[in-house]
DNA sequence: CCACATTATGACACCGGTGTCATGGTCAAA
DNA sequence: TTTGACCATGACACCGGTGTCATAATGTGG
């Protein structure tokens, strides 16, 4: 079984090596019947083109590289489903990257990472889209590069985000709609720009009905679990203790849940708990809780498939995309006692 | 900025490109004059080769492919981890493939996948170790393959795995130290060769003690949490009711707990239940699940790492590692009430 | 001191594609 | 009929490395 390149389907089909690259690439100025005589030699040969060799000549990877930092797996896994989905229509591969660096360090491991794997484009997930000196760079090496869910916005860039400060809003009206007027709510990791977005959300909807902003009901978290367990203390140690939690995220949420239930509260009699994202662990817990969904896979989606589309054929116009997001409540809220 | 390549360093050292090529893959006759003077010009120009380039000359692409079809998130993150350390130290690259198909399906996709990406070698984590058609195929056209966490032994194949059996019998003798007689199991995913091997670990146990396998108190689920949920359904039906139950993976377990919470039954108190895989909701969750915690990243680092070592040069010895597992107690297990 | 083995080095083809440019053929307008 | 524009095609260099082989330089034993 020998290998089959572009020279075998040429000298079957009886044309020049180039006039098969013509076909291969969908170029102008081929006879209809070439075209179909070569298009039935790759049929017969089951011909496939060689990515590295047509990489070689055209100085590209035709790979994508996904810059992350998360501590939610599952958030990673989506991201990296919508990334795939769209590399894969367009014969791109995917390189994962997870990274935990920061300023100085940040910008070496990648400078590393460019040399070495020469990536056509890059993906910022949260909250590489939020670190100008690392977009500044990637600017400056004129790497293309795509946001997803960073509330930053440039006039020439891709980028494709939810709406997180309208989500934290409405769960903040679901909980005062319930009849809670004492609200906790505790804060995600101060890099992410979401963390930000989803404070604002929640300080809007009280305003809007007349609630005072109450200072000591707001804790500093990480998204990490742990900083939700921390978080969680200082909040049911309050007193009086709020009747609601809203944590900037469902790990957080359910570390508050797990310390309420522990301390044998009743979730939701005593007290309600939302969060925010949807993961996983939001169904999978007792009671389940209320949250926003975000279409995390279809925004990573998106992003890819117009960096792609980008690297082949560089656009002026910016591409910026806002998908909804949508509250799902489940049994860890509930009316207020009285 | 001009691009560096073996061109330049070549006529920045005074020696033909061939030379350089020799100081690059530490080939032998050069002498230490010349490979010190091209050593020094790599520094002074910042030179890193490339791969696409050299993977043309090579017929190789220097890209790993990871197979995976799993339910739990946490799982496949962790399995990444792992494989990108193996190839982030041997300069490859990881090119993660999830999978849902099974049997003929499953050939073609590989088949398809090999013909675009040409990979250089696959690593197949479970189920897909445990496929004999997939492996056969692998092995017919040459590609080279490393098991992770599957119990299938070939001659001269890589495998890296953990004791299932042992695992899942030590939970076992926990609980029956514990006082429990009666306790139920949830079976994995009938695909996973771990499925067959938990189960072993966990009769194995039970026969030791004297203590009579119960047909009644064995159900069959898939390892997602969903499959756990209708298990613990009819588990917590029977009458009498288990003391324990010991769930193939975590998030079976969290599904017994969630149920069993919300049928008022106190956990540990009234009934005992344990995970296997110590994934992140064990200890999410309360109470936390005690469970088997395994080195998947270890695994799967050592699995990778062994593959690229073979594919730069073929051994015929097989590569068969056996990792140590470990039991956490933690508290969703408890002495049986009298 | 010569014959021969061994080491160090370079010339050149090659991997499998794409880019550039020359060439011959067709066709419409002058 | 001539001219020029345009289309279809191929020859050939090139991308940045590696493999093969020839050759010059050096070392070794008799």
């Amino acid at each position: 079984m020998k290998k089959v390149t572009i020279n075998s389907v040429a000298s079957h089909a009886g044309v020049s090596k180039k006039t098969v690259s013509r076909v291969l690439n969908n170029e102008p100025n081929v006879s209809v019947a070439t075209r179909e005589k070569v298009l039935a030699v790759f049929k017969e040969l089951d011909y496939t083109p060689n990515p590295i060799a047509r990489g070689l000549a055209q100085n590209r990877s035709f790979i994508i590289g996904c810059l992350y930092d998360n501590p939610s797996k599952s958030y990673i896994t989506r991201v990296q489903t919508g990334a795939l989905a769209a590399c894969q229509e367009n014969n791109y591969n995917l390189l994962i990257h997870p990274c935990e660096f920061r300023g100085e360090a940040l910008i070496n491991n990648i400078e590393q990472l460019l040399q070495t794997s020469r990536l056509d484009g890059i993906v910022l997930t949260p909250p590489f889209g939020d670190f100008a000196e690392l977009v500044n760079f990637l600017k400056s090496k004129k790497i293309p590069y795509a946001r997803v869910a960073s509330a930053i916005l440039e006039d020439d860039s891709i980028s494709v985000r939810s709406n997180d400060e309208q989500g934290a809003f409405e769960v903040t009206e679901h909980l005062i709609s319930l009849g809670h007027k004492s609200i906790a709510f505790i804060k995600g990791h101060p890099d992410h720009s979401a963390t930000q977005q989803r404070f604002k959300g929640y300080r809007r909807s009280l305003a809007s009905h007349g609630i005072e902003f109450n200072e000591r009901l707001v804790e500093e978290g990480n998204f990490s679990y742990h900083s939700g367990v921390d978080s969680a203390r200082s909040i049911l140690d309050l007193s009086p203790r709020p009747t609601a939690v809203f944590a900037s995220n469902d790990y957080m949420a359910a570390a508050v849940l797990k310390l309420a239930t522990q301390r044998q509260l009743r979730v939701p009699d005593d007290i309600s708990i939302a969060g925010f994202d949807n993961a996983p662990i939001a169904r999978h817990i007792w009671p389940g809780l209320t949250t926003i969904a975000q279409p995390v896979e279809e925004m990573t989606k998106q992003a890819v498939t117009q960096l792609i589309s980008h690297i082949a054929q560089p656009q002026d116009e910016p591409f910026q995309v806002i998908l909804e997001s949508r509250l799902i409540t489940r049994e860890s809220t509930a009316q207020v006692k009285k």
